[in-house]
DNA sequence: GATGAATGAGTGTTCATTCAT
DNA sequence: GATGAATGAACACTCATTCAT
C-alpha cells in the first residue's frame, strides 16, 4: 500500500465520518461525500466496494473505539466515583466532535437491531458485573439510595447522553449560541455527578 | 371542503404521522405513504403540495399538541412536584406511541435550526419562567439542592426522554425484549421523580 | 387499463423486440430502448420493474408463440412430408423477421440453462413422440435411410436456421446483398426437403 | 520485443480466447481477462490499446487459423468425398474445443459486417472455384442430385456447424447431459456424410 | 377529487481507460 | 514493463413531481 492509497482511504473514511457523525448527514450520498473529500465518486467504490460497506466500515470502527474507551474506564480498581466521574469526562468532553454519533447508531439500530451485537462483543457483560458489585456496596453503606444496575446506567447514559444527542433542539429551546452552548456543556460534569451521587464532584 | 377530503387529508397526515414517527421510516416516501394509507401518490401533492410540506405539516401538528401538552402541565397553580410528577407520566406514557419522534426532531433540526423556532412560539419563555420561580422557591426553602432552571429542565427531559429516544439501542444493551423494555420504562418514573427530588414519589 | 397503457406497453415491448431479435442488440440499453420507442427510459421500470423482467416477458412471449406455431404444424393428421414441408416453410418465410431470435436464444441459454425448460413445457415431449412413429413408418417402408429421430430433427433444424442464424457471416462469405441472401433463402425450401427426403419438393 | 513481452502478450490473448470462444462470455470485461490470466489490468491497454483492438485480434487471428485450416482440407488433389470427410471431422472434432466461436462471430458480425472482409481474404475465392468443378463433376457422372455450390456448402456447414453452434439449446431440448451429447456429436460424422452423398462413410 | 401515465434529476455502481511512478 | 490510483462516461434503477383526463 503506498502512502497516497492510505492517504486517500483515510481521507474518505474522514469525511464519511464528518458527514455521518458530525453534521448528521445521515443519509449522505456518495457523490455528497466524494463531493467534500474532492475525489471522484468512483473512487469509494475502488476503496471500500460500495456505499454501504464503506458505511458500516465507519460505523464499526468508531463503535469499536469507543467501546474501548469505556471498557478502559471501568476495567480498573478504581472506586465507582472515579470511574463514574471520568465516564462523565469522556462522554461530554470527546464526543461534542460527534454529536450525531448515537442519534446515528438509533435511527440505524432501529432499522437492524442485530447489527449492534456484532459491534458491541461481550466486553458488555464484563462492565456491568463490576459496576454492578460497586454499586451493590454503594447502596449497602447506604451511600446513595436504592436503584438497579439498569437504571442507574440509563440515568448516568441518558444524562451524559441527551444533552449531546439533541443538542439542535435544546440550543435552540434554550436560546443559547454555539459558545453558550459548550459553556452550558462543560457545567453539566458537576451537575451529572450531583444527580447521580447527590454530591459535589471533588476538586 | 367536503367531507371526503376532509378526511383523505387527515388520512394522509396519521399515515404520514405513523410512519415517520412511530415505524422511524424518516425517509418514508410517498409511494410508502400513500400506499399504506390506500391512497394514489400524486394526492399527497393534490393536498399538500409536495412532500416537505406534508412533512413540515405534520412536524409542525405534531410540536404544537406536545407544546400545548407541556404548557397545560406547567401553567397551573399546583406545586412543582405535582408539575413535575404530570410531565413524567405524560412523557413516559404517551410518547411510547412515537418513540421516533425526538430522534426525528434532532435529524430535522440539524438541518434546517431555524425550522424550530416557527414551531416553539413564546409559550416556551412564559413555562419557563413560571417553573423557573418555583424552582427557586424549591432551593430557597433547602428542599433541593442549587441547580440552574436550564440544567434542571434538561436533567428531567434527559431522564425521561432518552430511554424512549435510544430505546433500539438500550434494548438490545440491556438485553430486554419488548415487554421487558417496557415494564422498565414504567419503573422509570419513580426513578426518574427520585433523581430529581431525591425522595421517593408520592403514593 | 386505458388504450394509451397498453399503447405503449406495447410499443416498449415491440421495440424491444425489435432490438434483440431483428437487429441482434442483445445487450440493448435501456436507454437505446427508450429512445428508439421515444419514451422516457424511466417508463420501462413503470411497466416492466426492470430491464431483465422486460426481457424475460419479450423472450417468453417469443418463445410461447413459436412453440405454439411448431405444435400446430406437428400435431395433425397429415403425413411426415407434409408436416415436414410446412415446418421449412415456417421456419423459413416467417422467422426472416426475427433473425437473432435463435442466436439470441442460444447466447442466453448459455448463461442460464434451466430457463429453457419454463419456457417450453411439455409439448415438446408429445411432438417428438408423433413425428417418431411417423418416421420409423418411413424408415421400415424403406422410404427414407436409417435414422435416428434425434439426428433427423437435429438435421432438419440445422439445415432450416442455420442460413437464417449465420446470416450476417454468410451474407459476407457469399457475397450477397439481401434481395439475392432472401431469394437464397427461398431456394432452401427445395433444398432441405430434397436433403432431407432425397427427392423433389412436389408440387 | 524480449521474450517476457511475448509471453505476457501470448497469455493475454490466449485468456481473451478462452473466456470469449470456449466460455462463451461475450462480454468479458478486462477485469475479467485480467484475473484470469493473472495480470494487471492496465497491461492490456499496454499492450493491446484497448478492449476492443485485443477483442479484433484474437478474432481475426482465430478466423485466419480457421481459414488456413479449411484452405489446406480443399487445395489438394483427393477427391470430394475425402476433403469433404476431412471437412467433417476438423469441424466436428477440433471446433469443440471453441463452442462459442461461431456464434460468436455472427453476433459480432451482425454489428459490423464490414470487418468480416478483412479477416476472410480472397482465399474463399480459390476454394470455391476447386470444389465448383469437382461438385460438377459429381452431378454430371449421377453420382450426387443436382446442387449449386452455395447450397451444398450451406449445407455442410449447417450440419456440421448447427449442433456445435445450438449446443445449450439443443441440449436442452435432446434431454442430454455432456457426455451424451459428446456421443451424439461424433455420431454426426456418419449423419452428416450421408446427408450429403446419401450413402454411408467409408471404412 | 382522484388517477394512471409520464418525466427529469439523482442514486449507487461498473467499466474501460489514463496517469504517475 | 508493470502497477495501483484515479477518472469520466455510462448503466440500471428510484423518486418526487407534473399532467391529462
Amino acid at each position: 500500500m503506498s502512502l497516497g492509497q492510505l492517504e486517500t482511504r483515510e481521507l474518505i473514511k474522514e469525511t464519511a465520518r464528518r458527514l455521518f457523525f458530525q453534521k448528521g448527514h445521515v443519509k449522505a450520498t456518495t457523490q455528497e461525500i466524494a463531493d467534500e473529500a474532492g475525489i471522484n465518486r468512483a473512487l469509494i467504490h475502488y476503496y471500500f466496494g460500495s456505499r454501504d460497506l464503506l458505511f458500516e466500515k465507519v460505523l464499526a470502527e468508531t463503535m469499536w473505539s469507543r467501546t474501548d474507551e469505556i471498557e478502559s474506564i471501568f476495567a480498573t480498581n478504581d472506586s465507582l466515583r472515579i470511574k463514574i466521574s471520568r465516564f462523565i469526562d469522556v462522554f461530554i468532553d470527546n464526543h461534542i466532535d460527534f454529536p450525531y454519533l448515537e442519534n446515528f447508531l438509533i435511527t440505524e439500530m432501529a432499522k437492524a437491531p442485530e447489527r449492534l451485537k456484532q459491534l458491541q462483543p461481550d466486553k458488555r457483560g464484563r462492565i456491568t458485573a463490576i459496576v454492578y458489585r460497586q454499586l451493590e456496596e454503594e447502596i449497602a453503606a447506604g451511600l446513595i439510595g436504592y436503584i438497579t444496575i439498569e437504571h442507574f446506567m440509563v440515568n448516568l447514559m441518558a444524562l451524559c447522553n441527551y444533552p449531546l444527542l439533541a443538542m439542535p433542539v435544546l440550543q435552540t429551546i434554550l436560546g443559547m449560541d454555539e459558545k453558550a452552548y459548550r459553556e452550558f456543556l462543560s457545567e453539566r460534569k458537576k451537575v451529572v455527578y450531583r444527580a447521580i451521587f447527590n454530591e459535589d464532584l471533588p476538586n
